[in-house]
RNA sequence: GGCGCUAUCGUCUAGGGGUUAGGACGGAAGAUUCUCAAUCUUCAAACCCGGGUUCGAUUCCCGGUAGCGCUACCA
């Protein structure tokens, strides 16, 4: 799961990506990890993956999977993995540091149940004076007594009170204390949250820079607060502008359906180098002309300044019509950039499964044969059923006969092609250039042109008119099916 | 509502007190080719609004507007 540089030579730069499992890995996130492993990698520092699973009722096994499914197809690994339901002793022992120094207290509110208030878009709750101001002998008596309780961050809320941080996107963050809410360390049932986990584990792994999404940017304030009161020195911030949808929601599943998630691109047929290198393109730049860049190049360029601060588009259609178009069209494009930039063998062995998955049965040689005919004709790699459909069929799908007329020309002319070509074509060596000069000559004596000659001929084996170029399409195809389906378009066209 | 963040072509972005505001995708047109694709050429397309500061603002400042985020015993 690690790349080659060996850990010995890192130095202190450690930075990690901390999903919470509570769906399919999508695309934000992939996004966050990217930046995270270059920032790591350019520095020389450590990639570190966390699962932040401190949300026992919304984890689930399947989204597990699916994270991991997803980084393992970017194929960029990380050096050290962490899962933070195993790490509650740490965060209670921050907790109860924190507490300890008389900067947190216990909230015997009662949970919570409905969250009806929060779609209310009202009041300011900031914290329950009755709690806060509880004496300690009164919250001990209650505490040991078994009453339940959560344990709050006691905010400094005297006026003056800032807490400040610099962003190394966002610049110089500060906020009254009086405007932080007194948010919670551990639930009644002594489950840390987010926030308190999230710290620990942050302060106790040496994360050097927490480079994460920008909905975390007002959670900072919160995290700082925590850090200091647990006695660390908070570690350098990097907060990234999030994707958003074409109409500048919040990508989700929900909304925006599979299109959010890794998985997606990765089964639509999507290299993981062109994948990589569109999201890179979403609020960071090399500041220069490029846009194509191999995952060498990304790892040289990346820095936090390229990183800019306004919410990315992912252009995807809303009503997904084809699945081509469903994707950003600057991501299929990079694609096809890629899938040109292949060498014929390694294209030819990504096609192999693809086709074979769909129920073709295929040779690796025939394979190897059809995939330099397709390449520069292929956006995706799962277009290879529809670009190359024709070469793993025995039998053509049935087409409208009046395709076969050529361009300024009648049914006469198309059957008369096709009856020349078969005679043509049943003595002539099936490679490129006498396949050209025999159908040249071939119009010649017909007195029809080129391109009259060879588009019925094209539509009789490949069943359209858009398709590889004809010779070496024949030659792939060989003679007896050439001759077989030339044979049958005579029959429709007469 | 409170607090925070943001604002350049349709989209991703570069730039920056005086520029023909640059590139890419996508779109349009043309060249080329046996169709398609690829390739090449060309074209259309942007500084949110209002005030300041300034000889001069798209750029700096303030305000507005809009969008986004946080405001949970979610992460």
């Amino acid at each position: 799961m690690s790349d080659s540089q060996s850990s010995s030579s890192r130095g202190n730069l450690r930075v990690r990506f901390a999903p919470s499992p509570t769906g399919f890995l999508h695309v934000g996130s992939a996004r966050t990890f990217i930046f995270n492993w270059l920032y790591a990698r350019r520095n020389g520092g450590t990639m570190i993956l966390r699962l932040d699973d401190t949300d026992v009722e919304r984890n689930t096994d399947a989204s597990v999977n699916s994270i991991f499914e997803g980084l393992k197809w970017l194929g960029l690994g990380w050096d050290e993995e962490y899962k933070q339901s195993e790490r509650g002793a740490l965060h209670r022992r921050m907790a109860e540091a924190i507490f300890q120094r008389g900067l947190a207290y216990r909230d015997f509110t009662p949970a919570h149940t409905g969250d009806s208030e929060k779609s209310g878009a009202q009041g300011t709750w900031l914290f329950n004076p009755g709690m806060r101001e509880m004496s300690h002998e009164e919250s001990d008596r209650r505490a040991v007594a078994g009453e339940p309780f959560a344990l709050r961050f006691r905010v400094p809320r005297e006026a003056g009170q800032i807490v400040r941080f610099t962003d190394a996107v966002y610049g110089e963050q500060m906020k009254a204390g009086a405007d932080i809410e007194d948010f919670a360390l551990l639930r009644s049932d002594g489950m840390p949250t987010y926030h308190l986990a999230s710290c620990a584990d942050d302060a106790d792994l040496r994360i050097s820079h927490i480079i994460r999404g920008q909905d975390h940017l007002s959670n900072t304030f919160k995290h700082v607060l925590i850090f200091e009161a647990a006695g660390y020195t908070p570690p350098q911030f990097a907060h990234l502008p999030l994707l958003v949808a074409p109409d500048g929601s919040k990508l989700s599943k929900r909304r925006h359906g599979p299109v959010v998630s890794v998985t997606t691109y990765r089964d639509a047929g999507f290299l993981p180098e062109a994948f990589i290198n569109f999201l890179c393109l979403l609020g960071w730049s090399p500041k220069d002309d490029r846009t194509k860049m191999s995952r060498q190049e990304l790892t040289e360029s990346f820095s936090l300044e390229g990183i800019n601060r306004a919410n990315a588009v992912v252009n995807f259609k809303e009503p997904a019509t084809t699945p081509e178009e469903t994707f950003d069209p600057k991501a299929v494009w990079l694609n096809a950039e890629f899938i040109r930039g292949l060498a014929i063998e390694d294209l030819s062995r990504q096609l192999l499964p693809i086709v074979r998955g769909a129920g073709f049965n295929v040779t690796p040689e025939k394979m190897a044969q059809i995939t330099p005919l397709i390449r520069e004709r292929i956006k995706l790699l799962s277009d290879v059923l529809t670009a190359a459909d024709f070469f793993f069929v025995d039998k053509l799908p049935p087409y409208d006969p009046a395709e076969l007329i050529p361009q300024k020309g009648d049914a006469a002319m198309a059957l008369k092609v096709l009856q020349k070509a078969q005679a043509v074509l049943a003595d002539v060596e099936f490679k490129h250039d006498p396949l050209d000069h025999a159908l040249r000559a071939a119009a010649q004596e017909l007195g029809v042109k080129a391109g009259q000659m060879f588009q019925p001929i094209r539509v009789a084996v490949c069943g359209r008119k858009n398709a590889p170029p004809l010779f070496e399409t024949l030659e792939v195809l060989g003679k007896e099916v050439t001759l077989a389906r030339i044979g049958e378009a005579i029959n429709k066209a007469g």
